[in-house]
DNA sequence: CGTGAGATTGAGGACACTCAACATAGGTGG
DNA sequence: CCACCTATGTTGAGTGTCCTCAATCTCACG
């Protein structure tokens, strides 16, 4: 079971920049969004499953979602969270490769697998605009797997909360961050167990580096050495 | 330093379909070839280096390269090792997201930035073609992830020499596996070290699951029980 | 104010790592 | 042609990081 076969993807928050992904010719939302109304989607809800038949594309209109892979006895592995302006649920593949399920509330389109695809043959330069998209993504997946690969459980976390900085200064600024995923999935996105993550979270606070003023909340108080950290600089002494 | 910013791409090989890629209208060796004539590659030559400016897009011919990426310590991740028909070195940055470097001899054909990039934007269903090879290298990368973020030892060993079944099954056939690249950069590829890499094909062949005549073969003695380990089916028993 | 999901903290254990010795194979030069 | 030499691979002993199990804490919500 658990057969992780399709194509269909789009992933992480990595981006060092905000995407602009459709903004050219025909296309952003005025394009896309022709298609169908945004609809509004609980936290908590699934999307869809892996495996299910990929029939729609999802365009990520605002809200986070997050994307896994379950093993039989229940390990999970989230590919990564997507946000604003993304898609997701398109590939090579004609099923779902992974699971979508809402963070927070989201709002999102829904296009047909046979429209997207027509738009990708018909309007001039969309292919070459979600090609630089599922680029984008694929390094981020290639991040990813460094991280998972090599770096410890306090460089995991340097790293995911820099990403996050990343995502969010690209809309509000400053240092104090919002972290609207639990624990759990955290620990599922940087494969850890919650007690870890919560354990380098507190060690962090401990060495200055951040404050956690709320479970929620995370303000980080020392960038530079939580950047060394992220880059994997193993001064792991201090 | 090792700023991994870059989008160039395309990794791993986890394709249960050898790929196809360009065939089409006007692809194929026979448009891409057109422009430079192949060129040899000894093995352990780096092609280029992470952080390298992204000048020129390859294309495997024959031979097999891993794409890497370092930590500043030495550690070491790699992406994905990839062969016959690959395109890498293209994405949406402007330089190298990591190291390549030949496993075996190589042979490859070269194309300018430029031109690929107007190849993109001018040959009708260029740009879709390498989409969906670019989707498939985004999924064989979220595999990688869920292996290298949950998988046990034994059981990231099961998925590689299956994985690498696949891959020659497309060419040759039978039970017997070269193993093409060094115990090193199989622990890189799996996030372990060598020395787990060994133990655990030995315990695999203890199990009577493989053979091992020699280190760089392997043969598949009971391949429903190497599925279901690579599977992650848990009956760790036996 | 009671309840329960999520988060934190503690104690102990396990899997993979480190360090180290030894084995094997391929290549080179005497 | 064989002995040597270095790469690579295997095996062993001991350690450490992260996991497991479990108790306690926090906070939003009814």
């Amino acid at each position: 079971m658990h057969t992780q076969t399709a194509t269909s993807g789009t992933a992480t928050f990595n981006h060092a920049v905000p995407s602009k992904k459709f903004e050219g010719s025909a296309t952003k939302k005025g394009f896309l969004s022709s298609i169908s109304a945004p609809q509004k989607i609980k936290a908590g809800k699934t999307l869809f499953a892996e495996g299910d038949d990929a029939e729609t594309v999802f365009e990520v209109v605002q809200g986070i979602l997050k994307l896994y892979k379950l093993l039989p006895d229940g390990r999970r592995q989230i590919m990564g969270f997507v946000s604003t302006d993304k898609l997701i649920g398109f590939g090579d593949d004609d099923i779902y490769p992974y699971t979508a399920e809402a963070v927070t509330d989201v709002i999102l389109c829904r296009y047909s697998r046979n429209q997207f695809d027509k738009l990708l043959d018909e309007v001039p330069g969309f292919a070459r605009r979600v090609l630089a998209a599922r680029s984008q993504d694929l390094q981020s997946a290639q991040d990813q797997m460094l991280l998972l690969g090599r770096k410890t459980a306090i460089e995991r976390i340097a790293t995911f909360l820099l990403n996050l900085g990343k995502l969010q200064l690209a809309s509000s600024g400053g240092a104090s961050l919002q972290v609207p995923m639990t624990r759990a999935d955290i620990a599922d996105y940087l494969g850890l167990t919650i007690e870890t993550v919560s354990r380098s979270l507190t060690k962090l606070k401990r060495d200055r580096i951040i404050n956690l003023p709320e479970a929620v909340r995370v303000t980080v108080v020392n960038r530079d050495r939580l950047e060394e950290l992220a880059a994997g600089e193993t001064l792991e002494a201090a």
